[in-house]
Parts: C-alpha cells; structure tokens; sequence
DNA sequence: TGTACATCAGTGAACGCGCGTTCACTGATGTAC
DNA sequence: TGTACATCAGTGAACGCGCGTTCACTGATGTAC
C-alpha cells in the first residue's frame, strides 16, 4: 500500500478537516486575522501545537478556505455556460444557483466576502486568483455563443468580469438578509435577475 | 464664549483627528477587529488611556472613520446626477470622479472596502447605510431623467443600486493594482467606462 | 486685571489574562524481516 | 504470524510578551466674581 493511505493518514486528515470546519465557523463572526490559533485549536479540542501539524500558519489555513469555497464552482460554472441556450434561461439558471449556493454554503460564501479584501494578503491573492479563474471561464462561454459575434477578446473579458462581479455581489446581498426570510430572499432574486436582464440587453445592442 | 469653543476643545479634537488619522494609515494593512489600542496610541503618542476621553471602544472609531471616508461624497453625486445632461457625459465625469477618489483617498477607499464586509456589527451597519442613501440619492437622480419615463420607483432603485455597486467595484478595482501604475489606472478607466455603458445601453432598451 | 475654584484631557503605573511558539515526550500506526 | 525498530500526530508544560482596562493623579484651560 502506498504511505499516502492507511488509518494514520485517515486520523490525520480528519483532524485537518475538523480544523477548516472549526476555523469556517468561528470566522462567520470575525476575521481571519483576528482568529486566535488557540482560540481554534480549543474549539476543535487538540492542543494548541497540534495546529502547526497541519498548516505553518494562519494563513495557510486561510488558503486551504478559500479552495474549499470556490474550487467546487468551477464546473458549475462550466456546465451552466456550457448547456444553456438562450439569455433569459442562463439567467434565472445562475441566479438560482447563486441562492442555493448562498443558502447551503453561507459560511463559506461569508468568509469569501469578509477576506476578499480582508488584511491578509496570500488570502486576498488566493481569492482574486480564483475570481479571475470564473472570469476567463465566463468569457470562454460567451465567446463559443453566436450574440458574442463582433466582440474583441478584451471586451468579453470585460463583459465576463462584469457578470462575475455581479454574481459575487449577488451572493453578498444574500449575506445581508437574515439567514431564514423567505420575502427578503425573493426580493433579492428579483432585483438580481433584473440587474442581470439589463447587462444583458446591453450587451445584445453593443455598441448602441 | 460658548463653551463649545476655546483652546482645549481645539486641543481635544486634534488628539482626535490625530487618533482617526493613525488608525486609517494602520488600517491599510490590517483588520479594524485585528488593530490594537495600544497599537494606535502608541502609534499617535499618547498614553493608552486618553483613547477612552474620545471613544467608548475601537467599533466607534470605525463608525466615526465610515462617516470620514463617505460623508462627503454625498454632495459630489448629487451634483454630478443633477448637472449632467446625456448618458456618455455622466459616465465619463463618474468614472474620473471614482478615479481621483480612489488615488486621493485610497486609504479610506481601502478601509470601506475591507471593513463592509469585516467583522465588527456597527462598522458595517455604517457602511451599507451610507451605501443605501447613495443608492437614494442616485435613484432621484435618475427620476428625474427623461429616460425614466414609465420606469417603477423599485425598477429605478434596482437600476440604483446596481449603478452604486458598479462604483464600489471600480474603486475596489483601482485597489488592487499598484498606486503608482498609470498603466494599470487606465486600464480599470477603459473597463469601468465600458461596464457602465452596457449598463446604460441596457436600461435605455429596457425591458428588451 | 487679579484671584480662587472648577473642569477635564492626558498620564503612568498596575492588574490579570490569553496569546503564539518551542520542546521533549508518548503511544498508536507502519514497516522490515 | 511474530518481533523489533521507525515514524509521526498529538500532548502538556513552559516561556516571555503585549494586550485592554482601571484608577488616582496632574496641570493647563475655563469661569465666576
């Protein structure tokens, strides 16, 4: 058997797992930066060294948070560009998604907000990466739809980046709202699927 | 003489501006939930102490440098909604606008960014309540455009919200890049100006 | 103008506390034969 | 299968340190007469 597995590698990666969940919950309510190492160690109920077991730091757990958050999105993203047909459908298809994902994975989805220009810096730089990698994505998909006819590659990526922005802007809004208000839920997905319709008749009469 | 004059009150409220000051510049680099007393008053030159004789706690401050950072941009959107007169021109002298904000007053930029989102409850209660009256603001504005003809009071709101969203973008935007990138500068210009106009196409064939 | 008293911004010392990091250790798991 | 040794995730004690907050104080400024 290859070291790689084994009953050690199973209790170690456990212990790991257990300090990300900790760590996710307990920076719903502060920063990254404010987290005491000790304060997540006694949550997760090891001893203050085991931590450096894990991470060098916390920053590094902070990375390992931000993968965890969005590197499952890529291939929704991918698939919702990939299988949709007309503008109206890709609409309400990503605003849905954008509240399931606001709905079920709230912590991570408030730590992304929190640190995205949070104080620590290899975190800011692991989300922006991310953000980026969605935008080149998006703009892959616009470009393969024929209403991208007569679009330079910049302006795609312009375009992209405004639906990405967007997108990140709407996931925040979900934040603000109380966790159960089913009205104030509704509300937000109106506006952000009318925010969405007017990118998109802009885009269709691009240039004016 | 009332006694909301004299020396001591200038005196006073030196120590205190000199207190907001040390806190935005220590803030660029950091979390206000990570920014310690000690750390500012040493920062300032004052004993640790006489940072209760000006605020009850470290959220106050950040309350008091919310109101510093956007309480005065409230005049210049307004006078920017009500002396413009077409689409191409208001974006143009919005987007040059957020520009000398973001390199005159990039710390505070930097500070709203990082704090809307952060960790202390009344910091950011300041924030989105600053943001929702340029929201107001901007939407009177555009009621009383032409181009709002047969728009609803929620639709204009929307279309707002998504204008004022689109400015924190762009501000956060200069953010990232480098200060002293004039490249980098016009490149975020050149995207901003485009995003607004595919919005402002949008709005002007809406609704499709 | 001068005097006596009041106000209050800023001081400096003290406190108890939790922090991050280190280290030699333990004992369960893994490996070689 | 059994034995002897190696690995290494997690322990627990120890360290020095800077933290937020309190308090009685000082002395410049303000006020009343």
């Amino acid at each position: 058997m290859s070291h790689t597995s084994g009953v050690r590698q199973a209790q170690k990666q456990q212990t790991r797992q257990a300090l990300l969940d900790a760590g996710l919950r307990l920076l719903e309510r502060q920063n990254l930066s404010s987290l005491g190492l000790r304060e997540l160690t006694r949550e997760v109920g090891v001893s203050p060294a085991a931590f450096y077991r894990h991470f060098p730091g916390m920053a590094d757990l902070g990375v390992a948070l931000v993968g965890e958050s969005l590197g499952s999105l890529h291939a929704v993203v991918r698939a919702v560009m990939a299988e949709s047909t007309d503008s109206e459908d890709i609409i309400d298809r990503t605003v849905a998604i954008i509240a399931s994902y606001a709905v079920e994975q709230r912590p991570h989805l408030r730590f992304i907000a929190r640190e995205r220009y949070g104080g620590v810096q290899a975190v800011r730089a692991a989300i922006a990466a991310e953000l980026d990698r969605f935008a080149d994505e998006v703009a892959a998909g616009l470009a393969a739809q024929p209403a991208s006819a007569g679009w330079r590659p910049d302006e795609l990526l312009v375009l992209a980046q405004l639906y990405v922005d967007h997108m990140v802007m709407t996931a925040a809004a979900f934040l603000d709202a109380p966790a159960d208000d089913p009205t104030a839920h509704e509300a937000i997905v109106r506006s952000a699927r009318m925010r969405m319709r007017i990118i998109s008749i802009g885009r269709a009469h691009w240039p004016g």
